[in-house]
DNA sequence: ACCTAAATGCGAAAGATTCTCATTTCTATA
DNA sequence: TATAGAAATGAGAATCTTTCGCATTTAGGT
């Protein structure tokens, strides 16, 4: 799984897109904040402004080559599109995200779209709820 | 459809809160940001603070008066709770907001639930896309 | 190597929401 | 029904996330 190239895509191959690229393919953290990523840069010694690193976000989900989410509250979460589409399941405990498909699920909305009229774009769905690790602390 | 009693809520009956309520039951707009809920009372002559909207709605999501969503950006817009459970379809042209139901996706999320091993205490639908007036405007 | 457009970094600014705290208002109770 | 005490409000400051403006640097084609 070589890296994306950032010019097949239109982006030039700067350092601070190749920085904030790489480090989301090697996180094992899939799910994270620009300040998320910024924080992580600086603490790894890869020094990229915190307005580089939502700008460049931005641009790489316009690119494809991330998706943004709005899991709860304010800010929004970022994730490397290097699978298939999925959904998320969140635990309202620990932050835990886990991540699904189910057809049933996307060709139903597709039919809900079509009924209401409306060209589906695309579509969120969260699941909130407690995981089995939290259901046992309990 | 008589108001809904905030002491049965546990909220005392204080004028803020009641003006906010009353407003939520007659507008005709289902789905309002705190600053439009304040601008509205501000502009049919009720004042509240800005801030004290805020806690109110927040108290009243607490209370199952009111559900919080988190369409697309940054902030938050709140909907009466006087109806049962539904999910919603947006047009990202126009904002034109749709509710539906559908039990297939409700019991589908319930059964990926269970086979994440999670229990589930709620959840987000979105679908997003053109709604069929923004489609003939093209 | 050089030129130009594009990208970066920094701090300021903006938008949404929360907090602080002095003042006011409920409500239970005397 | 007056009143004390707890709870709620209002106004502005503060916070948090995100964007903007602009001077400086860099990528990449010639």
């Amino acid at each position: 799984m070589e890296s994306k190239d950032l010019k097949q895509v239109g982006l030039k191959a700067t350092i601070p897109r190749l920085k904030i690229l790489k480090f989301l393919e090697e996180s094992d953290v899939r799910h994270m904040s620009a300040e998320d990523v910024y924080k992580a840069l600086l603490e790894s010694g890869e020094e990229v402004g915190l307005a580089t690193v939502y700008r460049v976000l931005t641009q790489f989900e316009s690119a494809g080559l991330v998706a943004r989410h709005h899991f709860e509250g304010d800010h929004s979460i970022f994730e490397l599109n290097d699978s298939e589409h999925h959904d998320h399941i969140l635990c309202v405990k620990c932050g835990r995200v886990d991540e699904f498909v189910d057809e049933v699920i996307e060709s139903r909305q597709a039919a809900i779209a079509r009924e209401k009229g409306y060209s589906m774009d695309d579509h969120a769905l969260y699941i909130f709820g407690v995981c089995s690790d939290c259901q046992q602390k309990k």
